[in-house]
DNA sequence: ATGCTGTAAACTGTCAACAGTTTGAGTTTC
DNA sequence: GAAACTCAAACTGTTGACAGTTTACAGCAT
């Protein structure tokens, strides 16, 4: 009985549930654009089901927030302003300083040296002037970070936040020296995990959100007092 | 034509909304106790509606946690641990640091002046003993604090927070003397908002999580080094 | 009595069809 | 030429039905 695993999967997941995370990668990837409405009929066609699992699906995205449902007029890859976009970026640093508050307090050596080894990585990104590459340890730093803090909850919130955070339209392009600032606080970050210093950790945590959001605005070219 | 405007609420809502919103409400007073497994085909027939939309709301009642659903097993109202349950708690207090941060450094007179009522309110309660009072004058006053921070994500996922912590069955019926506290922290935390004190602000948020922590442990008699 | 097996009822997952609304092209009117 | 109207196509909201799975119970063996 070798080939009796594909079925379980198949029974053992619905296909609502397969059809979320389809779409739900189609938005991250950037291949559904934000404001771009969805078609249950073409959308259920191309994935060969029919239009429940879909809109099944699409209403666990919208309590997600990645899509916006207007009645009797569909529902639409939802769009966010730069306002909300700061309001996440808000959210993800709070919970960001509270995690590296909570690894401050209690962090194994080899936590810490995963760590070490991704703002080492990071910087390797910088040399090569790679965004790409930065820009996916800096996710996985993040990740981690939440991974290690042991708030389940927290991680779940983050990962919702970041998730929400891909609608920006604005796909950050730091520049080098935006990279070398933003590292340079996530070692500042490790340092006061290192220490145990919970507060110092805490703030270091904070002013990564202070420096990402002045960063988030010099990308997109807003000045802060205008907000 | 007296009787038009229900047809307008039926016309610009979704029977899925609604259902949703009343499955909710039911979850919220505990008429669906966490555990229970509801049945589809029942709930239909109660709201006299057919099973896509409820499958629909019950979908959207996942994302949003007050609900689980398990393959070819129907969806059971959420029950929460206690681990699960401080979690929860934690990420209600670090929202509620921020905010109260924020009103620190930018509030009105007559937002101040509101939240002062809110507290003198609870302490009437108190000396009336009257837990269930105190109870919703305290969602009042967080309710309030996240109104005036100017947050609309900050105050959203505390909302989602709060209606989780529903979930929780000990009805925490707070003594007078945990009461007492409690207020005792709000005022402490109004306290800095008028000074304008961000920091303090923001740590008698934190204060407020940790005595609430610990009183809730108290009521439920768990010890807290046991968590 | 106790445990196992088979069967039927109940229920979930999925689908296809119907009803009502929105949208846009084409036509008419001013 | 522009605005208003008409009407059909397209699409969403909703429903009822079917297929497959789970569950509970009765019957049987031990």
């Amino acid at each position: 009985m070798l080939h009796t695993q594909p079925i379980d999967i198949v029974r053992t997941q619905s296909l609502t549930s397969l059809v979320q995370r389809e779409v739900e990668r189609l938005i991250l990837t950037g291949e559904l654009a934000p404001g771009e409405r969805i078609n249950e009929q073409h959308l259920a066609a191309r994935l060969r089901v029919s239009r429940g699992p879909v809109r099944e699906a699409l209403r666990g995205l919208e309590k997600a927030r990645l899509v916006e449902a207007r009645v009797n007029r569909g529902v639409y890859v939802r769009e966010i302003s730069v306002e909300q976009a700061l309001e996440i970026s808000e959210m993800r640093g709070l919970i960001t300083g509270y995690v590296c508050a909570r690894l401050a307090a209690a962090s194994t050596a080899e936590q810490r040296a995963h760590l070490a080894q991704l703002i080492e990585d990071m910087d390797a990104a910088i040399t090569a002037n790679d965004a790409q590459a930065y820009y996916e340890q800096n996710l996985a730093f993040h990740d981690a970070l939440m991974d290690y803090a042991g708030n389940a909850r927290a991680k779940e919130m983050y990962d919702a936040l970041v998730k929400e955070s891909h609608l920006t339209r604005r796909k950050s392009l730091f520049s080098a020296r935006a990279m070398a600032e933003s590292n340079a606080e996530h070692r500042m970050i490790l340092d006061a995990i290192r220490t145990g210093d919970a507060a110092a950790a805490r703030a270091a945590g904070e002013a990564h959100i202070v420096g990402g959001k002045r960063r988030f605005l010099d990308a997109i070219g807003v000045a802060e007092t205008a907000i």
